[in-house]
DNA sequence: ACTTAACCCAGCAAAATAGTCAACTATTCC
DNA sequence: GGAATAGTTGACTATTTTGCTGGGTTAAGT
């Protein structure tokens, strides 16, 4: 498991077109545009998005691209792994043929933790940000509103 | 917050001075031929975690590097973003300059999921890593153990 | 003094990153 | 049917990062 900025890029468009899914399909100019990305760099990443079958590609006029499945169903971990590259993971390619004993253990290790990771992201999906910060932004909002409250209140006291 | 080669190389030269820490200190010179990575790139890694004052360098015969602190205390997040590059985070710098709101909006998203999955690995030390292998250790050779009682008494039963 | 090993630095080849350019295909709308 | 739209594909390039080689200098122990 890696995280790079081309995942970065690929979990930002990404969240920029679940954002943007209404009936129609979001065609790649208008999140390039939105997310200041080069079009033709999105189209790789959306290549390989569509190869793993993460979203789906509609043509001609009014297409663009739509999610293959809900938000909710869609997780982090899956959205970086098709962008990324299969990252070779160990030298002695899971046959444990290290030279000796202790290479190994701190590889092993390692891996214990990537996985740890994998799972983490993999159970955040989508949605869940995008819920996440639906929340903050209306906890933002009743701040605003308990501060315009409270302005009037002393507008009254000093009147 | 970035996941690269560069990171893995550095927790995991970190674990294999954690293992190997006794009274001595460590020399690179052992970690580069136990972990098989090159003796050079070994001691760029280092100087930044000097740098970040995780590890101690002691000159001299005799010499070679020490964990600042014990193993519990040091936590992966810290290893990793000692040898990273700054990463230049934002593109608005945290101004909120972008064109307009929908940029900030994704770009708000990653940063909250990058600050979880620094929270996440801040909450993982070096020790709690050697901690877990070892239980795994004691836990694969008490199973060999069943094994070996188990063929013994099949051993005895066929006698 | 001599050895050891950290420290420091300049450079370098391979890979990954981010992007451009151009041609082609499927689809829809007129 | 023809034009416009937008995905699809591939080759090609510039920049950065990666991982390493090899040269040195400095501090500390014997």
């Amino acid at each position: 498991m890696r995280l790079t900025t081309k995942g970065r890029y690929a979990v930002t468009a990404m969240l920029d077109l679940a954002f943007h899914s209404q009936k129609k399909p979001v065609t790649l100019t208008d999140i390039a545009n939105r997310q200041t990305i080069s079009l033709s760099y999105l189209e790789q990443l959306f290549a390989r998005l569509r190869k793993a079958d993460i979203v789906i590609g509609v043509r001609g006029p009014g297409g663009g691209y739509k999610l293959s499945r809900a938000a909710g169903k869609i997780n982090i971990a899956e959205v970086i792994e098709a962008v990324d590259e299969p990252l070779d993971s160990t030298k002695c390619g899971g046959e444990g043929n290290c030279q000796n004993n202790q290479p190994c253990l701190t590889h092993e290790l390692w891996m214990g933790l990537s996985e740890q990771i994998r799972g983490y992201l993999g159970g955040i999906s989508l949605g869940d940000l995008l819920e996440r910060h639906e929340i903050q932004h209306v906890a933002k909002r009743q701040e605003n509103d308990a501060k315009v409250i409270e302005l009037h209140r002393q507008e009254r006291a000093s009147a």
